[in-house]
DNA sequence: TCTCCTTTGTTCCGGTCTCGAACTTAATCG
DNA sequence: CGATTAAGTTCGAGACCGGAACAAAGGAGA
C-alpha cells in the first residue's frame, strides 16, 4: 500500500523570515494587547525597526490599529497597538438539539445572538443557517466578516471537509461547507466541538496553559480534542480523539457507533439521565440533563447518586486518556461542570491513583456555556496567526 | 497554577531560511541517495545554485560526500551525493533481560556487535556499558562517533533525561546519561523503545509511511510510540503512549505499575506465557516466549490457544488506540511478529469492527529483531536533520 | 523657561540569503 | 566536428534582519 509519500516541505526564502516574524509580532500583539512596538520588540527579541516595519504592514492590512498613547515616568510616550476589532467571525455551535449563533471579534469581544432548534435534516439546517447568517451580516454592515466557524458534534473529514461521523446528530455524511460558502460568500471552517474547545483554550487563555492539553466535551456524547506541543492532533482524516468510542465495557450497552459499552454510553449526559431513570423507575419521563443537575442540587438523593455514578465513569475514562496522552491539563466542557464540585474530587482521586508520573491538572472550562461557540473564533482566525503549516519532519 | 507561559518563538533571520533549506536538502539526500544536485533541485523546488551552495557547505561539514558519476543519454554527467558513512552512532538496546550493542552509520549501513545480560542494578549496567562502548570505539578508530542512542523499556523524563518509569526493569529512577557522557565524551540520547521504533520507521522507510503512525512494542511489557503529523508525541515529561498501562479489566491482575488489569498484563509476552502455563498446568516451568512460539509452530494446541488469547487481547487494546489516535498505520514490533500470520487476522478483524472511518493498516515491523536497535540511529541523527525545533503555535 | 535625560520610534548601512538569468563544462548524436 | 542537452557555477537584483545613529516627545531639575 502506497501513501502520498511525504508533505513537500516548502522551501524558505527571505520572505519566509518575514512571514515567521510577522506571525510572531501578530501573536504578541494579540496576547499582550494593548502593547507598544517597543514592548513587542523587547518581548520577541526582534529589533525595534523590524517590529515597526512589520506593524506598518499589519496596519495597512487592517489586522492592527493604533490605539491610545501611554504614559511613562520618563521618555517618549508609547503608542499602543491592538487587534482591529472590526474584523470578526460568525460563530455557529451546531448541537443535536440547538444551534447557537454569535459574533466574535478579533480583539476578543464576543456576543451571542440567535439560537434555534436543530432541524432534523442537513438541508433544512443549511437553509436556516443561511437565512440567519444573512440577517446577522445585514444587522452590522460596518464590520468585516472574516469567515464562518462551525463546531459540530462529530468528526469532520480532513480531506473533504464533510461532516463524516456524527452519530449523535443522526445525519448522513454531509457537506455543510460548500452550500454555506456559496450562499454567503464567506469561507466556512468546520471542526469537531472538542477540537474547537481545545483551540479556544489556547487562544483565549494563552498564559495559563502549557502546550499539552486535552479538552473534553461532555454532552449528548463525549469528545476529546487533543493538543500536543501546541498542535492539534487530527489523526487519519480528522478522526483522532474519539475516546468516547473506546469500549470500556465489552458487555455494555449498544452505542450509536455500532460498538458496545463505549465510554460515551457510560459517562455522557444521556448516561447520567439513564442512571437516574433506572433508579427512579420513571421510564420515559421527559427530563433533561439540566433538570437532573437541578434536582441533585436541591437534595434529590437519586439524582445525586446518578451524577456520582456518571462522575465515576467519567473518571475511569479520564484515567485512560492520562495514560495514553499524558496531557498537562485536561479541560472539561459541558453543562455538568455546573456541578463541578461533585465531579472534580471523583476524577481527581482516580487520576491520582495512576502512579505514572505527576497527574495532570483537572479544570472546568471557564467560559461556561459559551466555550464551544467561542472556539469557533479561534477556528476562523487561527490560520492567519501561524506562519504557514508547521514544517513536518516526515522522512 | 502557573506554567511557563509559552515557548519563546525563535525569531527568523536570513540565516533561518538557510537552516530550513539546509535541512530540506540534507533530508532529500538522505531519502534519495545517491542523488545529484540537479535532482535535489528539481525535487525540492530550490534553485540549482542554492542547492550547490548548501551542498558545498554540507560537504565541508562532512555530512555529505560526492560519490560516483552518473550516466545520462545526453548532457553533462551528474555527480551523485551521499551521506557520509564515516559518521556513525553507537546503538544500545537496553532490555530487561539483555543489552544489545551495535553501530549504525549515517548512510544506512548497520552492524550488530556485542550483547550481554542486563545487570541487576544501574551502576553495574553503566560500568559494563562504558567498558564495551570504549572497546567498540577503539576497534574502529577511522570512524566519527556522533553520539550514543539508547532505547530503554520505560519512559524517559523530558526535563531531567532520567529513566523515570521502568517497571519491567525494576530499577529506581536512574540517570544513565550523565555518567555515560562523562565516561565516553559522547552525547547520549535516551528514548523509550516504542518511540525509537516509531522514529526508526519514519527514518528508514520514509516513503511508505504517512505522517500518522503508532509503533507498538510488545515484549515484557507493551509500549506505544505515537507520531502525529510527523512529530513524536511526548506528553507531559515524556509519558505519552502508556497505552500498556490503561486498565482494560478493573478486576484483573495487579500490574507492576500499581493498577489492575492493565493492557500489558493481558497482552504482553508475559501474559502469553501465563495463558500457556495456566492451561498446561506446569507451573514455574522455565520456558521463554520464543519457546512458546516454537511450540505453537510445531502444533502444540495449548500453546496455540495461549497465543490466540494473547492476540485477542492485543486486538482489543489496538482498537482503543485506533479510536483515540486514529493513526494511518500501526507498526507492531516484537518477537511475536514471528507468528504474525496468527496475530494479524485477529487484530485486523477487531479493527474493522470499529466503524469510525477507514481502519488503519496493520503491519509487522520489517527489521525484525533489530528494529529497536536501529531506532537509536534515528535518535542520534534526527536532531541534525531538522531545522531547529518546529514552531509551536501556542497561544 | 531652558537644558539634560530617557524612552520611543525611524532612517540608513552592511551582511546574508534566495532567485533568475547568463555562463561554463561535459557528454551524446548526427 | 558542430549542434544539442543537461549539470553545475557565477553574478547581479531584491528582500530581509541586525546594529548604530538619529529624530521625536515628553519629564525633571536648575
Amino acid at each position: 500500500m502506497k501513501h502520498v509519500s511525504f508533505v513537500q516541505p516548502a522551501v524558505a526564502s527571505s520572505e519566509t523570515a518575514r512571514q515567521i516574524n510577522r506571525s510572531i509580532v501578530l501573536n504578541f500583539i494579540r496576547k499582550q494587547q494593548p502593547v507598544s512596538r517597543a514592548e513587542v520588540s523587547r518581548l520577541s527579541g526582534l529589533q525595534r525597526n523590524t517590529v515597526s516595519l512589520i506593524v506598518e504592514q499589519l496596519i495597512a492590512e487592517q489586522w492592527v490599529v493604533e490605539g491610545a498613547v501611554g504614559r511613562l515616568p520618563r521618555g517618549r510616550r508609547p503608542t499602543f497597538l491592538e487587534l482591529d476589532g472590526r474584523r470578526c467571525a460568525i460563530c455557529v455551535d451546531l448541537r443535536p438539539t440547538r444551534v447557537q449563533l454569535g459574533v466574535g471579534h478579533l480583539n476578543g469581544a464576543f456576543a451571542l445572538s440567535d439560537q434555534f432548534t436543530t432541524p432534523d435534516n442537513p438541508d433544512r439546517a443549511t437553509a436556516e443557517l443561511v437565512k440567519r447568517i444573512r440577517a446577522l451580516i445585514r444587522s452590522h454592515p460596518e464590520l468585516t466578516y472574516e469567515g464562518i466557524g462551525i463546531t459540530v458534534p462529530g468528526r469532520v473529514d480532513l480531506q473533504t471537509q464533510r461532516l463524516a461521523f456524527a452519530p449523535n446528530l443522526g445525519w448522513p455524511p454531509t457537506d455543510l461547507k460548500t452550500p454555506l460558502e456559496r450562499a454567503t460568500g464567506l469561507t466556512v471552517e468546520l471542526e469537531n466541538a472538542a477540537n474547537a474547545c481545545a483551540l479556544a483554550e489556547l487562544w483565549f487563555h494563552p498564559s495559563d496553559h502549557p502546550p499539552d492539553i486535552i479538552a473534553l466535551t461532555v454532552s449528548e456524547g463525549i469528545g476529546a480534542g487533543i493538543v500536543s506541543q501546541g498542535q492539534l492532533i487530527t489523526g487519519r482524516s480528522g478522526m483522532a480523539g474519539e475516546f468516547g468510542h473506546v469500549s470500556l465495557d465489552p458487555a455494555g450497552l449498544q452505542c450509536h457507533c455500532g460498538n458496545r459499552g463505549c465510554w460515551e454510553t457510560l459517562a455522557s449526559e444521556r448516561a447520567g439521565l439513564r442512571y437516574y431513570l433506572q433508579s427512579a423507575r420513571r421510564a420515559s419521563v421527559n427530563i433533561e440533563f439540566s433538570d437532573l443537575l437541578q434536582m441533585a442540587e436541591s437534595g434529590d438523593v437519586i439524582a445525586q447518586r446518578a451524577l456520582n455514578r456518571m462522575a465515576l465513569e467519567l473518571a475511569r475514562g479520564t484515567r485512560m486518556m492520562v495514560a495514553a496522552i499524558a496531557p498537562q491539563v485536561i479541560v472539561f466542557v459541558g453543562e455538568f461542570t455546573a456541578a463541578w464540585s461533585r465531579f472534580r474530587p471523583v476524577i481527581e482521586a482516580e487520576i491520582q491513583s495512576q502512579s505514572v508520573g505527576a497527574p495532570p491538572s483537572i479544570v472546568a472550562g471557564r467560559d461556561g456555556g459559551t466555550a464551544r461557540v467561542r472556539g469557533t473564533v479561534a477556528l476562523v482566525f487561527h490560520k492567519h496567526f501561524s506562519a504557514g503549516p508547521p514544517t513536518r519532519y516526515c522522512r
